[in-house]
DNA sequence: TTGTACGCGTTATCAA
DNA sequence: TTGATAACGCGTACAA
């Protein structure tokens, strides 16, 4: 009764009585559009001050048909790669006046998209969007502007930020080659998957490069996740001597993560027993002793990048370029051991 | 012209006109309340299974009142508490029927607080929020249900998710002290400043039981970043040997990591030339070699039990009980050495 | 420069 | 059991 009261919220309605005005010479002055004189403007703002006004949001979408507020769907959140997108993602869109829905896709089952497009659709006006691992969503049924993040389908014609995955694990592979290596490892990564088919691809076209025999067994496929490193190494580390890997390439943070935890249950480390060597910067390659040799991507400028280009399309002034390619660098650490011995001799560091 | 035909989405009157029926009609069916008669149901469905309507959540907001949507409020998304506080929220609200909206108070000035809460009130039913450190904003302008995770406020009367952050610290102290050390660091943390208060006083407390006086020079307060562990850590270590500490508790995950950077830039080691306790697992206590002893908490079901309580109260039953504990446990690895000169002598492995 | 009135897509109330 | 219609709060032609 009594409460009912305080919680009507006051609007437009009560300002305009407030200032002696009509609703649209509030909304006007709101908006900034038409010309008010300045005594009305005045009278009106200070009806809006008194009287604490502030825009529901809803109408306003209701009757603009924008609402300001866009999408984003990672797989995770206790990723620390994609923690890093949304934070990029998330302050570019706040400066801009948008809003941040998020829905994340674990556990996710490919019908279940359907429910998801059918239910955002109208709370937003564009999706950004950081693909699982396997990467299988069906962004058609999607009708509204979206970006990918960190995806590859350059059949599919989307809007993406990306880096050169391929020449990611190009440069780590050719790194631990240039160290002394030739009994590679490569954990993780499925061939013709999306992203993680690039890396293959950059594993093998390293290993091509410098005549180096791709060896079967050394090749440990697999998910993005902990579980795939954890057990690829293992099964490395089980190997006899003499065709046991030196050096491993991890195709991600979580699969460089499940060797290190691999390692570090047998009282190994990187670097000393078999050299590692990742894609993905992350807490662990950076301060554990030693630290690991990864490629660093600027993970939080890809979610700013994203946030932009979904905002620009939305402008209606969308890049003509579809793909967004961005640097990405090999950080040298001590997970690299150098192989003097055998094979190539000219080290590299 | 042809596109604006296109993109115009189907509504219920649509639908309504489809089956030949009044729209109340369609609502009714939709909503499932009022009797409809089976014949003019399956009409109904058919029209919408037809046209692929999709009921405008905004509208609906429009007149009930409710948006079934709640507003995530965080420090920053790059942190990995944070990270499972919101996996856990997002699970339990998705599963509810709720939409989560997301806001990072990364680089925020107090009076930013105003403007957050005039651009959500209208756009969320309530909010739960992680209070970034330090924990000062005010949350009584926010008049709708609002649940804290991880917030010592036990004066403000508000809905709560803890743990005891008291006994965190004392439990790290005292595995300290049991194992022979006496000359023990905090690194990190603000006297009577909210939940970091409550560990500063988890230390004094132990070092008061075991009869150890404290030494101001082996506390480096700060607050809850990687700066504050780097610097602490790299101030104990630069002590003339007699006073340096043996021991170390760092207040937070984010502090940890800063003291064992400070370790690895000198080539040292947690549990080594130093020990190491601290509050929060995170990846590199738990795989870096030797691991780190931890107090590890229910992160993600710290998420869960927040969105749950906070859908409680929005349901209008809100537990009796404001504040919610929840068990957190100590994790011992190798980063506390065992010293058994001189100090306390009973071993506790 | 300002005001009137319609429409956005729903739910809910009241009649029929 | 169904239908007509008034809200919900706002933006915006159109009229004044």
């Amino acid at each position: 009764m009594e409460r009912e009261k305080q919680y009507k919220d006051v609007t437009i309605k009560d300002v305009a009585r407030r200032a002696g005005v009509a609703i649209s010479t509030v909304s006007r002055v709101l908006n900034g559009l038409d010309k008010v004189s300045e005594k009305t403007e005045k009278k009106v703002r200070k009806a809006v001050e008194e009287l604490g006004y502030v825009q529901n949001a809803l109408a306003v979408s209701m009757v603009t048909g924008q609402t300001k507020t866009i999408l984003m769907v990672v797989p995770d959140f206790t990723n620390d790669f994609n923690g890093s997108v949304i934070q990029g993602a998330e302050e570019y869109l706040k400066a801009h006046g948008y809003t941040m829905l998020i829905f994340s896709t674990k556990d996710f089952k490919e019908m279940d998209f359907e429910n998801l497009y059918r239910r955002f659709s109208k709370l937003a006006d564009g999706i950004l969007v950081v693909p699982g691992n396997p990467d299988r969503m069906d962004y058609a049924r999607w009708e509204k502007p979206l970006v990918l993040v960190d995806s590859y389908r350059p059949q599919g014609d989307y809007y993406t930020i990306e880096i050169d995955n391929e020449r990611g694990t190009f440069l780590l592979t050719e790194e631990l080659i240039k160290n002394g290596h030739r009994k590679i490892g490569l954990i993780g990564g499925i061939q013709d998957e999306s992203a993680s088919g690039r890396r293959v691809a950059g594993y093998l076209a390293a290993m091509k490069q410098y005549h180096i025999p791709v060896d079967q067994r050394l090749m440990a496929p697999g998910y993005h996740f902990e579980d795939t490193g954890s057990r690829g190494m293992a099964a490395f580390l089980s190997l006899p001597e003499s065709s046991r890997p030196t050096a491993a390439v991890a195709v991600n943070n979580l699969t460089c993560i499940g060797c290190m935890k691999a390692l570090a249950e047998r009282g190994m480390r990187a670097g000393r027993e078999i050299s590692l060597a990742a894609f993905d910067d992350h807490l662990l390659a950076r301060y554990s002793v030693p630290g690991v040799t990864v490629i660093e991507r600027p993970t939080i400028e890809m979610g700013k990048e994203g946030a932009r280009v979904l905002l620009q399309i939305l402008e209606g002034e969308a890049p003509k370029e579809k793909r967004l390619i961005m640097e990405s660098r090999l950080i040298r650490r001590d997970s690299v051991k150098y192989l003097p011995i055998s094979g190539t001799r000219d080290r590299n560091r």
